[in-house]
DNA sequence: GTCTATATTCCGATAGAC
DNA sequence: GTCTATCGGAATATAGAC
């Protein structure tokens, strides 16, 4: 009842807005206006509540980045088993990005615009350590319980089956006939599909 | 000798570089100074070639798509048996990004940001049609020659196994300290190891 | 065909009234 | 806090000399 708001709907209106026009647009192809206008408000206030367009970007950037990877980064250094890292790691990311599914598109598009600058932005010092992962899958290899396969190899492929369908996903179904829900039960199947598709390759 | 060339160098110039900025940048973050820097000229001499930025985009954005798409088609439709078909696709998939390996990038940001206009250029009227490889692995999964997997899981699977490494690239680089030429040689090596590992899991 | 110089458009940002 | 109006810079595009 008051008419000052601390923590203003607009505000909240701002931040939606920006998500959705960053996430279809990129950081460049997004307009202040195009925000402002699906905020229903207009440019001067955005540069009121967010000075500038970076900072907006930042901050729209950040909160949803470190929304993922601490969850990883824990999963990556814990000490389960090859298969059991496996199987969390496909669960939990598929599970996360199906909650924030314009996170892929949004890093994929600003890390290679400019890949020093990103990285550092996003994992600051400490970057996720795949090292012990990596050396899980060279010794399961050296002692012949999965198939031969290249340490990097096997990673890069639970990143792109985990990843790459939400990237995809207006092709896929346009292509394929696809609707929403039938699309958001497959993604839903993979949480544990994904895993089981890896290890039947890699099991002997 | 003559002064005046019809297929002059300039031209192609003024293409690889803008292939190369628009890789880097997209369509909006690209700027034409930028490509005329690239190319060694100017940006009235950009105009003078290609009426306007959107103009060059489309040219670039053109060739490259249409480069992939007819061979793809020809695999999809062909009557080879299903791990062939698996095995024609990934390699040629593989091979064909590898020779092009802004497409993808440039697909992804584009689809993403306008699904159905983009498509209707991309696709025209003849989508590929993975009708009959959806069927082949149905079949195959209903007279148990593979482990019983939804279609569009395994077709999935396929694009996303031969396409993310080149969208992550920077990525992956970064994080897991691999140099350009390591890259390359595991780029190089999928092109065999994609199919394998998708036949080593469905295989019973 | 290629350049320099300039016009035009677009967009982020600010000023100032309410 | 929110608006209208406007500034200033950057980028696309054109004019015109060579």
């Amino acid at each position: 009842m008051a008419k000052i708001q601390e923590d203003s709907n607009t505000q909240e209106a701002i931040l939606n807005a920006a998500r959705k026009v960053f996430l279809r647009e990129g950081m460049a192809g997004a307009r202040m206006q195009d925000i402002a206008d699906e905020a229903g408000i207009n440019k001067a206030l955005l540069h009121y509540y967010f000075r500038s367009k970076n900072q907006l970007f930042e901050r729209i950037f950040q909160e949803s980045a470190q929304r993922l990877l601490p969850r990883i980064g824990e999963i990556l250094e814990s000490g389960d088993s090859l298969f059991g890292k496996i199987e969390a790691f496909c669960s939990e990311y598929v599970t996360q990005i199906r909650e924030n599914p314009f996170i892929p598109l949004f890093v994929i598009t600003e890390v290679n615009r400019q890949p020093e600058a990103f990285l550092k932005k996003v994992f600051g010092k400490k970057r996720p350590n795949i090292a012990l992962l990596s050396a899980q899958i060279a010794e399961a290899v050296q002692k012949k319980q999965i198939k031969p396969i290249h340490p990097m190899q096997l990673i890069m492929n639970m990143l792109s089956l985990c990843i790459f369908p939400f990237l995809a996903r207006p092709v896929i179904q346009k292509v394929a006939g696809v609707n929403d829900k039938l699309f958001d039960e497959l993604i839903e199947e993979r949480k544990t599909a994904v895993a089981q598709f890896i290890i039947d390759s890699i099991r002997k």
